[in-house]
DNA sequence: TTTTCTGCAAAGGTTTTGCACCAAT
DNA sequence: ATTGGTGCAAAACCTTTGCAGAAAA
């Protein structure tokens, strides 16, 4: 059994055709999908796949920390697997394919400058990062 | 005639009643606003005042780069002043009060050695931190 | 007077909810 | 057999667009 249907059960969940198909095409694409985008794809592994289920089989996966949102600058929304101990995306803004990367160290240096300034205490932080990967530069 | 007033004029802009309105709830707030939010507050300066003109404004106004959107974690926008220099938001998850900081020298680090390990290019950043203020901590 | 801006209404797009049926355990 | 999950339809949002009238220059 893979380790994210694993995860599943032991949150009282089910396995279905639809957590499948949702799950198999995030694990074969790099570049963050939109739900409609997971849909077209998912519908290929199971035809009955409906737009509803992809949004509640996401909200689930990123419950569960499985899967994570990345914000776009015109205010969608695309899905990608979480990798363990990396927790930061950086978005071709060509072909949109993803990395992540860990930024843990320096992210320490400048929260604890920051919190020392503002008198604030940083519990979460958001960054993303936008460029062009190495195909896109030529 | 305030500085955003000039901007404007030097884009071929027009001062008016509504931009006028949205200025002043921008300059009112330390709390990043959604568009319902300043039509609210806007129409007690200007009672006339519509959400699409709202949205309108804060348009021009992020392309003149005289105001800012923040992402919010449930896919919401706030927008708030861009404060010259200062180009990141840290805001407070019980009050909302956002107090912008500026992350460049640790952002440069940072950048560098995504840059090196990817060999991506990284052209622009997103980054906010969410966390408590001084007030709510206690 | 000329051009831009505004507000309304309507459309477009994304995300959520209600409900009856279906499927996993 | 039970419980949770699914799909459809519709609702609820947020945001944009078309257009006629209003306001700034």
């Amino acid at each position: 059994m893979a380790e994210w249907e694993r995860c599943l059960v032991d949150a009282g969940c089910r396995i279905t055709a639809p957590r499948r198909a949702v799950m198999q095409v995030l694990r074969e694409t790099d570049v963050p999908l939109m739900p409609q985008e997971i849909l077209e794809q998912g519908q290929r592994v199971h035809w009955r796949l409906g737009l509803v289920t992809v949004y509640r089989t996401l909200a689930l996966l990123t419950d569960l920390n499985l899967v994570c949102r990345v914000h776009r600058e015109d205010g969608c929304h695309g899905y990608i697997l979480t990798s363990p101990g990396h927790r930061h995306a950086l978005i071709c803004q060509v072909c949109r394919r993803a990395v992540e990367f860990s930024g843990e160290d320096d992210m320490h240096a400048l929260i604890a400058r920051v919190e020392a300034e503002t008198g604030y205490q940083v519990d979460d932080h958001l960054l993303q990062l936008f460029g062009l990967c190495p195909d896109c530069q030529r």
